[in-house]
DNA sequence: AAGGCATTACTGACCGCTCG
DNA sequence: CGAGCGGTCAGTAATGCCTT
């Protein structure tokens, strides 16, 4: 496999311009190009990205943890991610969790270890504090409201949604209400249920 | 001839980890 | 502990062109 060090010794130039020449980026001689592009085609050589991811100290990788996939909720919230990341230039990595405290935490202990840019938690079963403790690593975006005013977070303001549908309920003269959930483990550590119950008392 | 400026291409440091 | 992996970036020397 072609390396960039391979080009610099096979044309002559040093590594950093056959780097400016292959990238476009900084002052190359028109001649310089011509003759690094046409090796590169030949040799037909490939950037290594994790050269390139250390040489920059970025990954460029944001973690999305996903609670649950079949749910329109995160379906929704996934899409518009991705669609961003297309924008931005940024990879996004799915990672799955199910509610596992453990899990959470992997994935927190690998934003420590830089493995991501930034994670975004489209729900979580962690508390708040382990989140904070782990702020200082990098970017970490909540997508419901947070207690800690100091945790990111970008979320719909359910409690308006939910305090109209229930007065719509009332006006229909509706006494006894269900609660439906996609979620049948431990329901009562919802957010969405606890929203539930204080807009309905 | 001297000075100023733009362009070109170089060297060396650096990234974080592994391996001898 | 230091070399090496494969890149990028900052600093700088060399060069050429233009103006005074």
């Amino acid at each position: 496999m072609t390396s960039l060090t391979d080009l610099s010794k096979l044309s002559g130039y040093s590594k950093a311009t056959v780097s400016r020449a292959l990238s476009g980026n900084g002052y190359v001689s028109p001649e310089a190009r011509t003759i690094i592009q046409d090796l590169a085609n030949e040799l037909d050589y490939t950037p290594n990205a994790i050269a390139q991811e250390l040489a920059a100290g970025t990954t460029k990788n944001i973690g999305v943890v996903l609670s649950y996939v079949k749910h329109p909720f995160f379906s929704q919230i996934l899409e518009e991610i991705l669609d961003k990341s297309f924008e931005t230039g940024y990879k996004i990595v799915i990672l799955p969790s199910n509610y596992d405290q453990n899990l959470e935490l992997q994935y927190l202990e690998q934003l420590r270890k830089k493995a991501f840019e930034a994670l975004i938690f489209t729900s979580r079963k962690i508390s708040e504090e382990t989140v904070l403790k782990y702020q200082k690593y990098g970017p970490i975006i909540l997508c419901h409201k947070p207690k800690t005013k100091t945790i990111s977070a970008s979320y719909a303001e359910r409690e308006i949604g939910y305090r109209d549908a229930f007065k719509w309920l009332k006006k229909q003269n509706c006494t006894n209400i269900g609660f439906l959930f996609s979620r049948y483990k431990s329901p009562t550590t919802s957010v969405t249920l606890q929203t539930y119950s204080e807009i309905y008392k």
